[in-house]
DNA sequence: CGCCTACTTGAGTCGAGTCAAGAACCGTGG
DNA sequence: CCACGGTTCTTGACTCGACTCAAGTAGGCG
């Protein structure tokens, strides 16, 4: 089908989108589409970096695991993040689908040889290599210096901007991700999460449907708390 | 001077290294060497991106400021490290020395030229990048799951090493930052991070020799602690 | 010598973790 | 359709570790 990518979820993407039509559809012959379920891994952090992804649909999340049970979750990816990059011999996170997942695969060498081709392309890449420091960055500050609630708040803010790029801006949004990966990406317990919900929902900051459909009731408060986009300097919102 | 790089500290730095001496006599004769006292700002996070610097010696910390008060430090960089690569339109962390430093700095505009002309620098530069996004992870990866001596213990660990890759091995190293700087970056205060210090100190797994050289007594036991290699010993037991 | 800053130590408080129980939700199979 | 078991989420009671406030010590520098 020369109209896959026409069609795709991430043909606006930070890697897909410096192409033509033309281009892509080369691009696209040399990638193998890849399918996961909810729940089971598109890579494991052991995983000698072989090859590269570009999500086409769906979420994931980045983890480590450390020996003693103790998960890590290093980023939320959805569709049009390109993950597998990676400085040493392995990855260094494990990706595991928080909701079926289609992504596209291509040979790590592929890609090496495509650079050379495509020099916007290794530009490209490097841009989002970038661009990923800047978003683990932020997370550091949220794990170093709030508390749990305002945490919560400035995660909901964060998924809020996310999940628009892909559905569109709405009233409520939707979470794929269950309570414990919010745990173990903020650096709290499951309880401590719970609590935090309630206290805003009680609080009429948010409102929450179904256990994954949150709508925000008072957005300026809850600005107020998370502290999104308030990093003092003026980064774009 | 053609003998200024073949001296210098960052000579085999990932940067300086993939030139040879030919190549790196013309880069440095387009470099301007920065010099800053400590305690001084090599640039601040608002500042729109125009140059990129290696730094040449002494320390600094690149830090985030938050409009409550609160700071993140988010990496300690030594000779050798490259900075300002940024994907926005500012820098998007201040850098300020601990201790007096000097730096190669390079106008942004310089470097796009210099892809062009060695690819290979592109290359390098990508590379970097990759690796500060695993040495954030590792630092998020303690910032969530640690407890406060656990992470001391890890950070000792983490200094040394990069302290050895300048000073060379010994028996003990020395640090540049203060209590405070060591509490910005693990999200600590002040009191905790010294308490955790009188601990390690009082068990023996380190020794204090002046406020800022430490030395390793019980490796083992400060490797169990940090989780550089075997998991925390558990005190829920 | 005295001032200033950095560090240490102590006492008390509070927030988040732990342990435990119960509620809501899900898919499965009768 | 409902009963059932497993999972996820919520809530409660309690503990403990890190923060806060406050005082005191050690160096560095005039």
């Amino acid at each position: 089908m020369t109209t896959q990518c026409t069609q795709c979820q991430a043909r606006n993407s930070p890697l897909c989108s410096v192409f033509t039509d033309t281009e892509i559809a080369a691009l696209f012959n040399l990638a193998h589409v890849r399918r996961i379920e909810a729940g089971a891994y598109l890579l494991h952090e052991e995983d000698p970096v072989r090859q590269v992804y570009n999500i086409s649909s769906g979420a994931l999340a980045l983890e480590r695991l450390a020996s003693n049970g103790a998960k890590q979750i290093m980023a939320f990816c959805y569709a049009g993040d390109f993950i597998g990059i990676s400085s040493g011999p392995s990855y260094s996170v494990s990706a595991r689908a928080l909701k079926s997942l289609t992504a596209c695969q291509w040979q790590e060498t592929d890609l090496q040889s495509l650079y050379k081709q495509y020099p916007k392309l290794e530009t490209r890449v490097h841009e989002i290599t970038a661009r990923v420091v800047e978003a683990i960055m932020d997370q550091l500050f949220v794990l170093g210096s709030k508390k749990s609630v305002e945490k919560i708040a400035w995660f909901l803010l964060f998924i809020e901007t996310k999940q628009a790029r892909i559905d569109g801006a709405s009233k409520s949004f939707n979470m794929p991700m269950t309570r414990v990966d919010i745990a173990d990406y903020l650096g709290l317990t499951v309880e401590t999460v719970s609590r935090a919900f309630t206290q805003l929902r009680i609080n009429k900051l948010i409102s929450i449907t179904d256990k994954w459909t949150i709508t925000v009731e008072d957005r300026k408060a809850l600005t107020a708390l998370g502290g999104y986009a308030t990093p003092a300097l003026g980064r774009k919102g």
